[in-house]
DNA sequence: AGGGATCCATGATTGGATCCCA
DNA sequence: TGGGATCCAATCATGGATCCCT
């Protein structure tokens, strides 16, 4: 395990010794073996990428920098520079939102500084995948109007029982979809009577035209 | 034939008379039949609008309401209102562009003034299918700033002999695709070393992602 | 050929399902 | 269960091909 960033600064100087590696090389750094079959290596690139800047969260919640309450994520991207993918952000809350507002939001503190860290993807094999140049973020003034803005809206349906009616199209930049094992999950809701059921545990994604524009707007990227 | 409007006010006038009806009523008014085979009833709603509307131009090269200086666009669009098909503007000139600038070009001229007219489309067969409420339009300065500059990058292409190099993907809003035809057409271009030569005949088209704007900042339509 | 456009196969997108680790 | 995410079948979007009329 190595050591956490002391600062910003130190982060982003880790983050240029890894732009240009791939994942093979990175693995060999840390002692750690690459996944051949893709589907058995979902989330392997972010737990990585974690342990090779020295993020100290694991599965808690609180910030993988924690020093710095900066969040990390990697973000996989096309040949082009293009996210390829949604980017989960947290689990949804499905019950106990008393008192529960934008500005104590999880979403919102997750997301308040966020570390980029684009990753080659798909058609490339895992191993020889490279990392890019990472991106300290902090979502501006209307960025921040449009999450809140999809936050509010999909919480009130929570609130009013309605989180079956939820669909991964709702939200122009923060979804909400299913975030489980697999379909047959269970967790805790509310219904529209105020009764608790069982009901799929969800996630908030942000949209890849999301995402896109926050890497272009910083690397001037074609397209 | 009926007699062409006599200003914007009684064009809009009539546009009022049609909206709402379906393209078999339209078409028993003027005495036309309806095409049965969607293949041959490309440009089949087009005309009919022309001949409901009392348009003058028939396929000459002239604005389809001379007298007042309007082009007309039937616009097909989903059951939510989105455009489903990109706009065609004119054909592409391929040769003698001595002079041509965006300012005296065919392109500027045409959506100088356009009467955008949606039409519901597929999957709604032709006959009940319903025109929508028509919106006289002209550019915004972003908007011809934008179209301006597509229209530029893509003559620069032609005059350099590289119009075969151009694909739909070529273009923000303003794309050149095929208009012929079918792939064996052929009219003159010019090649890179100033000779002429055998090549597809070209048009201009509007993404869209560019009319769906249009319709919806007049409009304020969802999505 | 120019004006009126849409067809539709195929590539791009994506939302529901799924997978690993602590 | 929460954090790290990607997989991939089904849907959407679109660009090259095509069709009618004068």
């Amino acid at each position: 395990m190595i050591n956490s960033p002391k600062s910003e600064a130190d982060l982003l100087e880790r983050c240029r010794g890894i732009a240009g590696r791939t994942l093979a090389e990175l693995a060999s750094r840390v002692g750690w073996r690459v996944p051949t079959e893709p589907r058995r290596a979902k989330g392997f690139t972010g737990q990585l990428l974690e342990e090779c800047l020295g993020a100290t969260a694991g599965s808690k919640s609180v910030p993988d920098f924690e020093r710095l309450g900066v969040e990390m994520k990697s973000i996989p991207v096309s040949a082009t520079g293009s996210p390829l993918e949604s980017t989960y952000v947290s689990t949804t809350t499905l019950v106990d939102h008393l008192g529960l507002t934008w500005d104590v939001s999880r979403v919102r503190k997750k997301l308040a500084r966020v570390l980029w860290v684009p990753v080659q993807s798909r058609p490339i094999p895992l191993p020889q995948r490279r990392v890019g140049s990472a991106l300290l973020w902090s979502p501006s003034a209307d960025e921040e109007a449009v999450l809140r803005n999809d936050w509010e809206e999909h919480m009130e349906r929570i609130r009013l029982g309605m989180v079956e009616t939820i669909t991964g199209r709702d939200g122009d930049v923060l979804q909400i979809r299913p975030k489980a094992a697999d379909s047959k999950a269970q967790t805790w809701g509310i219904d529209e009577n105020g009764h608790r059921f069982r009901t799929l545990p969800r996630g908030f994604y942000l949209r890849p035209t999301f995402t896109s524009k926050i890497l272009r707007q910083n690397f001037r990227l074609p397209g």
